[in-house]
DNA sequence: CGCCCTTTTGAGGCATTTCAAACATTGTGG
DNA sequence: CCACAATGTTTGAAATGCCTCAAAAGGGCG
């Protein structure tokens, strides 16, 4: 029970009645996977399941011009945003039933850069143009706008931990939150094998590698988790949720105005 | 002209043809703009001039039900998010022909705060759902996948920020960011006034107040700029953006696998 | 004019980074 | 199948960048 692969419910890959229904348990997933499957009843997008993706294999490339957008439908990715100066920031880590790609929609080429964590199916969905698919299939619209909606929460989410908790904070928000989404998903909500490798998780919390290792040392020594390479087992959400919300020590001043 | 309203150039505030195009410089704001006048001929959405906002009053606040977007048509205004614990973090700072709101859209509630930093004068869009605004104003939808699209690069750059620079990185790239999206609206590159205070600016660095004061100094001393309480003179874009791009000292490793 | 808020300046502390090195794991070619 | 290389992880010690605390100076506004 030490593979990469997440331990989802299994389920044929057959595409044409997508077997992801009982894995898309997310508000968000369900509704995509639904609009995923519309869009393969419909002739107007021709949905296809790529050839499975290994680890490290790029899923879209940042600058790519935009030709369609994906759904996640087993394993895990990451994205990444990297600036012209040559420094790269992880803006997300993804999970089944999660839309990918779809942030370059309005420019027409892609935002960021997606990377499969561990081998990983996906079901492409092409278009040529914004206005071509909105037209055809308001349904993807709708999964459109929601996984946008979705993103934006996330990225304040984000924004806020990097900008307002102390390292510990950060560290344990992110373990709750990949406790949340896995959760979401039908796997255990409290023993999980993390798909990301620690300077995956150092540069996503914007912290050392050497600080997450250090991080990790230390919740297991509060009893709050157990960790065994990449395999994680929390002890207590309560705990954790305690760490995440500390204020005490570096607690910045949050005031606004 | 040391007030605090950014020159723009001067206009008549008629609602029914808009003033706004020569100060619409921006590639989204340009755009923008001539949805706001398509929706202000279509009866399809009874756009109008709102009361003109005064400093710190509120646009929308996060949480609210979505009944309206906005576009800014003078001023400055700022957004942030707050979290369950009562931690704030200021995401954007925003300047005329800005779309504003539209992050709710999908989720039907505004999922941050809106606030005017100076006087400013707003545009109301108002709409009950979604697929209503959507459906009968194709421009309007094209326009917020624009202002959406641009959010999402502003918002990882903005990650980036916080997680891979040193504080005066930040600090030079925000002041560079004032800078060309004044420029993009038609006012000065390098001679402006900084429309919020401080604590503001700290916050959305992630940066104490004391610092963000000790910065102006240090950059001051540098002969980068020229900076008078909220006026600030950019004396040498190359020394700023070399400042900014600094990745000497404390650049972390930004490699992401 | 006096109160309040913003901004500045100084000194000290600490959380996190940096540097360095050993160890474990995975992948690869002979 | 093993040896080797490359990569990922852990641990320790020292350095430092930014924060915290404290207090004073500067402007805005009633």
């Amino acid at each position: 029970m030490r593979g990469n692969v997440i331990d989802f419910p299994k389920a044929s890959v057959t595409c044409g009645i997508c077997p992801w229904a009982s894995a898309c348990l997310g508000a968000r997933a369900q509704a995509i996977h639904q609009a995923t499957l519309q869009a393969a009843h419909d002739d107007s997008h021709a949905q296809q399941c790529t050839a499975p993706m290994k680890r490290n294999q790029y899923v879209v490339r940042q600058g790519d011009a935009l030709d369609a957008i994906y759904v996640l439908r087993s394993g895990s990715a990451k994205s990444y945003y990297g600036s012209s100066d040559g420094l790269e920031q992880i803006i997300a880590f993804h999970y089944p039933g999660d839309l990918l790609g779809f942030d370059g929609i309005a420019s027409g080429s892609y935002q960021s850069s997606i990377v499969a964590l561990e081998t990983a199916a996906l079901c492409r969905i092409p278009f040529s143009s914004a206005e071509n698919a909105v037209t055809s299939d308001p349904g993807l619209w709708a999964d459109v706008m929601r996984a946008a909606s979705g993103q934006f929460a996330d990225q304040h989410g984000h924004a806020l931990m990097l900008g307002q908790k102390t390292a510990s904070g950060r560290f344990a928000s992110f373990l709750l939150d990949v406790s949340s989404n896995l959760a979401a998903r039908g796997c255990s909500r409290t023993e999980f094998n993390l798909s990301m490798a620690r300077q995956d998780i150092a540069n996503y919390l914007s912290l050392a590698v050497e600080t997450i290792s250090r991080l990790f040392g230390d919740l297991q020594a509060q009893g709050a988790i157990k960790v065994e390479r990449r395999f994680v087992k929390i002890l207590s959400l309560e705990k954790l949720q305690a760490i995440a919300d500390d204020q005490g020590a570096h607690g910045k001043r949050a005031t606004t105005g």
